[in-house]
RNA sequence: GGCUGAGUAGCAGAGUGGUUAUGCAGAGGAUUGCAAAUCCUUGUACGUCGGUUCGAUUCCGGCCUCAGCCUCCA
């Protein structure tokens, strides 16, 4: 059974969904004013991960992924107006590279993607409902804000208290609330900023209060799991938590996950710090389904240390595989149950991927262990291998096209080269047929003599 | 300062109260015209100091170190 660490019980437990035939899962996705780098494709990656998993114990049609974009906030307003441009041209834009990026990476679109600035009536309506009910007020410059000590809860998803959170106050209090630990919902427009209108006058939403009008509106009041990274969890995600519960009465999102971060060096991988790769830098050296492999080599929670170290170790296991794969036709056949069964149970605890990968290379040695002694078997576990690496989005590339890499329009030539070199080895002239190797070895491309005849790769 | 989490062999990264993770890299052997790939063999690692225990890397406590959050951030 699907076991899942909650953040809001710091445990893991039972995954029990509020309607087996209804899976609901809302993740926070980007702020479309720049390109996604690394540590967004570790959101993506590992929540599309948990989105195939769930689609694997409950069925595709049972599972509804929403990942939201925020197409309006300050850095949005920033950059549109550092470029001239309009704010929508910048965020359509990114979007669009969002998807290119993402459709890179193998990740399965979400059932859907709700944009901030198309929920306007939601997120106005539950900001009214929220001072309706005494939960918002309005400060004296026009802003309307959220009142956390009306709401009794608040701290509990982060471990936190309130005392000890003004303790830590870090930052300049702002005049307009009551207290410096209430947050905005709506800020009144400052001149020549996008705005809308609502019973406060001319302003946009708050950040926190989108994802709480748009969960709401998508999935309903309360559904089953609620994710994002690390960062999130303070303040955003006790937000939501203080502003959905307040409005609807309702107990909001059952599961709370959050993955770990990307680091360099070390550090967080972050725009502040300068310190990023984008996804699509990163796709010019290695292609996607290396950075996919790299992400699942570590467990969603924990830290992912992001070096080229590490993305050409990534490389390497994956051609091994893919090796194993190679000149063998995965045909369904007896196998030993034992590795999907390690394989599930890997997933079935709080997603462990690292565990689950682990597998895949038992059965790489099962079929090349029965290539020549018994190809039915061989076949029999690639296709094994194949049927389970797919719940990871991983091994579904032709192998000959992993290992030979997109065309570089020698192909050709190579094959040449190679006929020239079999029939300098047929006539004994070993001399010649090194040379060629080796031209092609300086070349990157590495022959490889089999009993069905000489194969190849870019290494 | 408060609150989280983490410290495992060369690197990465699982896991377990006493028995091989796994991958990459390395060593030896088989195979090969030579290679590559593959197969076989091979690594006595668990921050530190105490405690519990017949026995702890695994449980408990102190300490040290690191990261994250407390401000926008995936």
């Amino acid at each position: 059974m699907l076991q899942i660490y909650n953040t809001l019980t710091r445990q893991k437990a039972p995954f029990v969904p509020l309607n087996p035939q209804q899976i609901r899962m809302y993740v926070c996705g980007m702020t479309v004013y720049d390109y996604c780098h690394i540590g967004h494709a570790r959101v993506m990656v590992v929540f599309d991960i948990v989105y195939r998993y769930l689609c694997q114990l409950y069925g595709k049609d049972k599972v509804t992924y929403v990942r939201n974009i925020t197409d309006i906030d300050d850095k949005i307003i920033k950059r549109a107006n550092d470029n001239h441009e309009p704010m929508d041209t910048l965020t359509e834009r990114f979007i669009a590279a969002m998807h290119e990026d993402s459709q890179a990476l193998g990740i399965l679109s979400p059932n859907q993607e709700p944009r901030a600035t198309r929920y306007m009536d939601e997120i106005i309506a539950m900001t009214a409902e929220l001072e309706h009910k005494g939960f918002a007020y309005r400060a004296a410059n026009g802003d309307v804000y959220y009142d956390v000590s009306r709401f009794a809860p608040y701290g509990k998803l982060s471990g936190r208290q309130l005392d000890e959170l003004r303790a830590g106050e870090r930052v300049a209090v702002d005049e307009a609330k009551d207290d410096p630990l209430d947050f905005v919902l709506w800020k009144a427009a400052k001149p020549g900023e996008p705005s809308w209108d609502s019973p406060w006058g001319p302003g946009r939403p708050g950040w926190h209060i989108e994802c709480s009008a748009m969960s709401t509106q998508c999935l309903g009041t309360h559904f089953d799991i609620h994710g994002g990274g690390m960062d999130l969890q303070f303040p955003h995600h006790e937000n939501e938590i203080a502003q959905s519960c307040a409005a609807t009465d309702a107990p909001f999102a059952n599961v709370w996950m959050h993955n770990g971060f990307v680091r360099v060096d070390n550090e967080k991988m972050s725009k502040s710090l300068g310190n990023f790769f984008t996804i699509r830098d990163v796709l010019k050296r290695y292609v996607p389904e290396v950075v996919r492999y790299f992400i699942l080599t570590s467990h969603y929670r924990s830290p992912l240390n992001y070096s080229d170290q590490q993305l050409d170790s990534a490389r390497a296991a994956l051609t091994t595989l893919y090796t194993a794969l190679r000149e063998v036709t995965p045909a369904a056949g007896a196998v030993d149950a034992v590795y999907r069964t390690r394989f599930l149970a890997a997933l079935d605890d709080d997603f462990a991927t690292p565990e689950a990968m682990s597998v895949l290379f038992d059965l790489a040695h099962l079929i090349n262990r029965h290539r020549q002694t018994d190809p039915v078997t061989a076949s029999a576990y690639a296709f094994e291998l194949k049927s389970l690496a797919d719940i990871l989005g991983l091994l579904q590339t032709d192998p000959i096209s992993f290992l030979q890499g997109a065309s570089q329009g020698d192909d050709v030539a190579i094959t040449a080269l190679i006929a020239q070199r079999n029939a300098a080895r047929k006539a004994k002239d070993f001399a010649e047929s090194d040379r060629i190797r080796d031209a092609l070895l300086a070349k990157g491309v590495v022959l490889e003599d089999g009993p069905g005849g000489t194969t190849w790769r870019r290494n």
